[in-house]
DNA sequence: TATACTGTATATATCAATATACACAATATA
DNA sequence: TATATTGTGTATATTGATATATACAGTATA
């Protein structure tokens, strides 16, 4: 099972937290269904290009935070996780982002009709270009 | 001078990489003019609860990448970019946080109608709460 | 019962952040 | 006009977080 999971080595958040943070999108926007088995520590983190302990940790995490369980020798997987926890967090999670961005675009001097205007423009554009890549 | 920069605690970017970031922002949107006298590191430290090494720390790379000049017992100072420059660093750097945002929303599991529905009522939001916060 | 798959634990290297001591420049003042 | 003081940036050593390789242990199955 091949997860659209993606780390990116310029950034500079810790990859452990790139993965669970991609992770936890996909349990609470429902890609990932209750009990559904999560690719191994060893699959994940060759095909990422990282090493076990990070993806050992990611996974540890969500399990603290209650999305997933891992179980010695049989692997991990998605616990249930209720529709109400699901639709809180994914809003949010997006109210947090779009209000960042907001203050990023602020801080470089953007007006409010440019940021506008930019926003308009990559939404656009995303919408026809959204399968093409 | 008070700089408006703030750092924070809970996001997984390093703290000089914030405050770098912020600071590179005020050059090329001309908050801060060519000449300019940046708060000293401990200043800004103090500002910000942070270490002395760490204001360091991004003016130092700041340096490195051209924005700024520091003088062993005199301060930092900012350079002078090209207008060209600015430019060119705003968009850039614009696009990269819109798309990432794009991305973010849509590994989150909304529509593309549902983003464009957040992002309008954000920057409504936006525009009629911004000065009073 | 061998083997091939799971997750787990230990030790090591690098990066981020800190406190504290050092060196240079401007300025108040004796 | 010395020189003490206070402001700059700089260098060193230490702690904690991040990422790694490698060896260990549990589970399913050929």
């Amino acid at each position: 099972m091949k997860l659209p999971i993606t780390v990116s080595e310029s950034s500079r958040e810790p990859i452990y937290y790139q993965i669970e943070t991609q992770l936890k999108s996909l349990v609470i926007s429902g890609q990932l269904t209750t009990g559904a088995l999560l690719p191994s520590i060893r699959a994940l983190s060759s095909e990422l290009s990282c090493s076990v302990i990070t993806t050992r940790r990611a996974y540890q995490n969500l399990e603290n935070d209650g999305f997933i369980e891992t179980v010695q020798g049989k692997g991990t997987f998605v616990k249930d996780v209720g529709q109400q926890v699901k639709t809180e967090t994914k809003e949010s999670v997006a109210f947090t982002y779009i209000d960042k961005l907001l203050k990023d675009l602020q801080m470089l001097g953007f007006s409010d009709m440019e940021i506008d205007n930019m926003l308009d423009k990559a939404l656009t554009k995303w919408k026809g270009g959204k399968h093409h890549e």
